[in-house]
DNA sequence: GATAAGTCGTGATTAAATTCACAATTATAT
DNA sequence: ATATAATTGTGAATTTAATCACGACTTATC
């Protein structure tokens, strides 16, 4: 593939980047330096010119990027024309969430089915996202290619292997179930119940600066 | 404080290694290697070993690690026996599914509270957590140290500032929004939309070997 | 058109995190 | 007892990421 020379940690901003360009292309701005986008997202200025040199020289000197321009590279470098099919797998308190949302506002993606065990969840749609049973899971997920896992830890892995034997691409993963895939699947674990627990381990032993 | 040497990345892994202490103790384990929780938690053993030893010598060579020590080891660590307080700031779709979710279960956190703009949600009560309205925030507040933000992010920057002027510690951010606070708040972002969009970067551009 | 101010792109440096690899120690099998 | 296998803890090496700092170029101003 083309640019896996791109640092794990640079491409993990790319997003973060792109959003925000899209909110200043509609804010009718012209143009951006590195600093103002630094205090925007809160990223060091020098990361953020080495982050876009990795895709060329992207700026001008002495006027800073071009916000169009810039807005039009990332949606390519994004893919944000081709459109990424996602599947809910578990409708419950997160699944639910994530239904309601409109993950497609600066986004390529679109949840197209969702998947639950309980039958009196299946057959409804939300958002006007189809809810199936799981048992179908097989037969509807063609063209999906990736799964955001959000039922108990406890079917995890179980519903893993039938995600995997499907073909599925990459998974979000929801549950703390730290489940097995081969090298073909990516997994992306946000655990929130950790999120939650670290910061609090920060609060108390990492000290802050006291003023207020 | 006492131990801010910990590199923040062992920092972030202590509650996940907790975590699966936890089940191996109540699977009635006794010893552990770094080899098995490796595989359990997809962390290199090598990782996990550097990463118990800041905290010195917990294991025996040739032997393993002690579940039991080591779980009650991670429990003073980690302040389990202290409580930290927490609010909700937001019950829409997100912080909802948060006030169902329990995560007091391996877990020195409770949510007591939560806030909300819209009337027909303010005085409800969900999973028995109080939902006050957003006017009462600077009345209600007192004890609770961390806030879980999940409003629209329209409204982020405000409510933080609020937040702050009442002396929170840390927040969890859910909202697009990259909030500014003094030096004397933390703040951790979670922003799943950037997760599922550099989920779906990563697919198409890192041919496929490693796990994250 | 000369001067000052602003900003990028990047080589060099520093910092942080991970991984290798092995001596030291413990447990187990015979 | 002794040999063998297992496993830690850590110095050293490596990898990855962040930051410094400055020459080169652009724009604005007078
Ligand atoms: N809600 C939270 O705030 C929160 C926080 C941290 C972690 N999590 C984790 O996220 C996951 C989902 O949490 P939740 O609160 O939404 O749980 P939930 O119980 O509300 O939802 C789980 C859903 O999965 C469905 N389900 C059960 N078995 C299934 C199967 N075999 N196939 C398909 N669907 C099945 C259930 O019917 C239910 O609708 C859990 O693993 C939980 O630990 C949730
Ligand atoms: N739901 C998701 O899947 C999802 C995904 C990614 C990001 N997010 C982000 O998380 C945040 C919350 O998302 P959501 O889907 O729960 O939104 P939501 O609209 O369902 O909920 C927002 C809640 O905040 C309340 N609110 C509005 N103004 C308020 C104020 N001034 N004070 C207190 N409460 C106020 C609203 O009444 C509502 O209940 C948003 O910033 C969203 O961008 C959500």
């Amino acid at each position: 593939m083309d640019q896996n020379k791109i640092p794990q940690a640079t491409a993990k901003r790319l997003p973060l980047y792109y959003r925000f360009l899209n909110n200043l292309h509609h804010q009718g701005k012209l143009r951006v330096s590195s600093k103002e986008l630094s205090e925007a997202v809160k990223v060091d200025s020098a990361t953020i010119r080495r982050d876009f040199s990795y895709f060329g020289a992207l700026g001008k000197k002495g006027y800073g990027y071009n916000v169009e321009y810039l807005l039009g590279f990332f949606r390519k470098t994004l893919d944000q024309d081709e459109l990424t099919e996602v599947a809910i797998i578990g409708t419950g308190n997160l699944g639910t969430a994530f239904l309601h949302y409109n993950f497609m506002k600066n986004n390529n993606t679109k949840i197209m089915m969702a998947f639950d065990a309980n039958p009196e969840k299946v057959g409804k749609d939300i958002g006007g996202v189809p809810i199936y049973h799981i048992d179908e899971l097989e037969e509807k997920i063609n063209g999906v290619q990736v799964a955001i896992l959000t039922v108990p830890a406890s079917v995890a892995e179980g519903i893993t292997n039938r995600l995997v034997d499907v073909g599925i691409s990459g998974i979000l993963n929801f549950t703390p179930a730290r489940i097995t895939v081969p090298d073909s699947v990516r997994v992306h674990h946000i655990d929130l119940a950790v999120e939650l627990q670290a910061l609090v381990y920060f609060l108390k032993h990492y000290p802050l600066n006291t003023e207020e």
